[in-house]
RNA sequence: GCACCCGUAGCUCAAUUGGAUAGAGCACCAGACUACGAAUCUGGGGGUUGGAGGUUCGAGUCCUUCCGGGUGCGCCA
């Protein structure tokens, strides 16, 4: 038995299916599946071997059915095999067989659910990239967990990871960021601008209100005095002050982000810059590359139909060739002064990042980048890598059953932080992988912090809880290393309908972490922990009406021992999920 | 107008990626504490999976079309 007893139990049945089918084809047998049942009634598991076999063996899915249940009788592990429905093959394994399965999770710890699935390949998952012109926001919040477990969770399928941010510090936005900045400089040197005034001199206006920006203007007068300002404390000429305000306006944003992704758990690989990017020529070399593939030329995009801007003329750009890669049109590559879109940045740094040896790219953007989703995939096909995008829907928050609007006018925007503060990481990070991201989602601060079920946060946490609970009461009874003792205990006593249960569930983990890898869902592993939380508080209660299947009985040492590796079991599958998600187990509730 | 995402119980969401009778929680009704933690558990009602076609052994899932919600749509990032 190896840890993934689905993916032994598979090999067995395309191993029986080949004495059957004596000529399978490699890519048959590839689509053979053995996975649990949706009801118990069907058995342990069930395989799909006879239909997909069918047509190339010329033989009905029923007759092949018949012929691997008469062939997988002799497995020692299968305690009976039945052909149902249209050529199932429904199989139940020993008690014996799934109760083996506890030493092996005990010996792995939390490293248990962990494959190889990923061959190594290795992946760059590039996440939160959020603008470093202001703190983070809700919006960023989701992917930037997301992100994150996504690549604790193909780690733990054996995929070579990467965490990568992107720091857009090269556009017009960090300029806008500058003049308001420079603005909160003014003011703490003392000039006698009003805002107003102020704005109307800035190119574009004044942007970024926010009082974020003090704490950068600050240190400005800490190390310039009011030597960048004018003689009248009022705007002097960029070449003075722009450069200066830049570099300290870009690092003060971006250590503020960076605290706020700490304290969410939150810490990346590598932080790439589009600036040093540009200052590399990246730019420039890549879209060269993509000129000699024949890929670029200079042409006029039609105007959008229905709906045009008002602005619009027929003008020639340098267009890159997305349409042959799947995108509905050309994308232009540099703007009228001859600079690079944001979008040729982007082909750099991806080229960039297959330079540094990525087999896979994956994104996670947010829904506001939908449209972006094609142009650079097919950017990064004519680059000759593979990209993956993730899109995270909308979230809306709810507080008191009210939906908390961001809007920044308003003044009701809410930072990261502001939630970290109030609902703490663990709780967001799980309440946050409790959708498919490509799902929007309402976030209900009060829920999130609710000491109830229908919070799956604290339902997972009181499960962990109780397990630590029953394993230092057991540690009082039977004394210190009862653990070891159990890792050799006999385990026959493991018989009961709701402990068999909870065994399979908790033998399905690697399974669940190589499918929700390779799905790229994160989510399922919130659904998972909360199934086997679900399954430990059932077998709990059952103890509590029947004394018999109780954890710990002073005078029932062997049974009490069994029933030790089972929690201690449970614990370890729990804490092993949570890891993925990037929350901590509690080992009480207080 | 076009593209992408979504539409599943009254509400919030799952559904092992094309599998068997579509499942959880909340809410509603009825039950279980002389406790290894009742912050939990047991049972019950509740569905034309937005509508209509199609593909096949089999569709919530794939294709077409329509309806509804969201996002975006040449020198913003």
């Amino acid at each position: 038995m190896t840890q993934n007893i689905f993916s032994d139990v598979r090999a067995r049945v395309i191993a029986a299916l080949g004495t059957i089918v004596p000529d399978l084809p490699p890519e048959v047998a590839a689509r053979v599946e053995v996975s649990p049942t949706k009801d118990a009634a069907h058995g342990d598991m069930a395989t799909n071997a006879a239909m997909v076999a069918a047509k190339p063996a010329k033989m009905k899915p029923t007759e092949i059915a018949a012929k691997l249940v008469a062939a997988l009788a002799d497995d020692a592990d299968i305690e009976s095999a039945a052909a149902a429905g249209p050529g199932f093959v429904n199989l139940r394994l020993r008690a014996g067989s799934w109760r083996g399965l506890l030493p092996g999770i005990l010996q792995a710890g939390e490293a248990f659910g962990a494959s190889d699935a990923g061959q190594g390949v290795r992946v760059n998952i590039e996440y939160v990239s959020a603008n470093p012109t202001g703190p983070l926001h809700i919006g960023h919040c989701r992917g930037a967990v997301v992100g994150d477990a996504l690549a604790n969770l193909m780690t733990k399928a054996g995929f070579r990871v990467t965490k990568e941010y992107y720091i857009n510090d090269a556009g017009n936005q960090i300029t806008a960021l500058c003049w308001a900045t420079y603005w909160r400089y003014l003011q703490a040197v003392g000039t006698t601008m009003t805002e107003e005034e102020y704005s109307n001199e800035v190119p574009g206006g004044l942007q970024y209100r926010g009082e974020y920006l003090i704490p950068v203007a600050e240190a400005l007068v800490a190390a310039h005095g009011d030597g960048l300002a004018s003689e009248h404390k009022g705007i002097a000429a960029p070449e003075v002050w722009l450069e200066i305000v830049r570099e300290l306006a870009l690092a003060m944003m971006m250590a503020s982000v960076r605290e706020d992704l700490a304290v969410l758990g939150v810490v990346q690989d590598v932080y790439s810059s589009e600036r040093e990017l540009v200052g590399r020529k990246v730019t420039d070399s890549t879209i060269e590359r993509l000129r000699e593939q024949g890929l670029i030329y200079e042409g006029i995009l039609e105007p959008p139909k229905g709906k045009t801007p008002e602005d619009w003329e027929p003008r020639e750009q340098t267009l890159f060739r997305a349409t042959q890669f799947g995108d509905d049109v050309d994308r232009p590559l540099r703007k009228s002064d001859g600079s690079a879109t944001y979008f040729a940045n982007d082909i750099a740094y991806h080229a960039d990042k297959i330079g540094r040896g990525a087999d896979i790219l994956i994104d996670v953007l947010g829904a506001d980048h939908g449209g972006y989703v094609k142009r650079m995939t097919s950017a990064v096909k004519a680059l000759g890598g593979h990209l993956d995008v993730l899109l995270c829907q909308i979230v809306h928050v709810l507080k008191d059953g009210q939906p908390l609007r961001m809007s920044k006018r308003a003044g009701t925007f809410v930072t990261l932080r502001d939630l970290l503060d109030e609902v703490g990481p663990d709780a967001v990070r799980f309440t946050m992988l409790t959708r498919k991201s490509d799902a929007q989602m309402e976030f209900d601060i009060n829920q999130a912090v609710a000491q109830t079920r229908e919070n799956p946060v604290f339902y997972v946490q009181y499960a962990h809880a109780r397990c630590r609970s029953v394993l230092r009461a057991a540690d009082e009874m039977f004394g210190a290393g009862q653990l070891a003792a159990a890792e050799g205990a006999a385990l026959e006593s493991l018989e009961d309908e709701a402990e068999l249960a909870l065994i399979r569930r908790l033998a399905s983990w690697p399974r669940t972490v190589e499918a929700a890898a390779l799905a790229r869902e994160p989510h399922r592993i919130a659904f998972f922990l909360y199934d086997v939380a679900s399954d430990f508080h059932m077998l709990w209660n059952k103890g509590r009406e029947n004394a018999a299947l109780r954890f710990l009985q002073p005078e029932r040492t062997a049974e009490s021992l069994a029933r030790v590796a089972l929690v201690a079991a449970t614990a370890v599958v729990l804490r092993s999920g949570l890891a993925v998600m990037g929350v901590r187990p509690v080992e009480e509730m207080r």
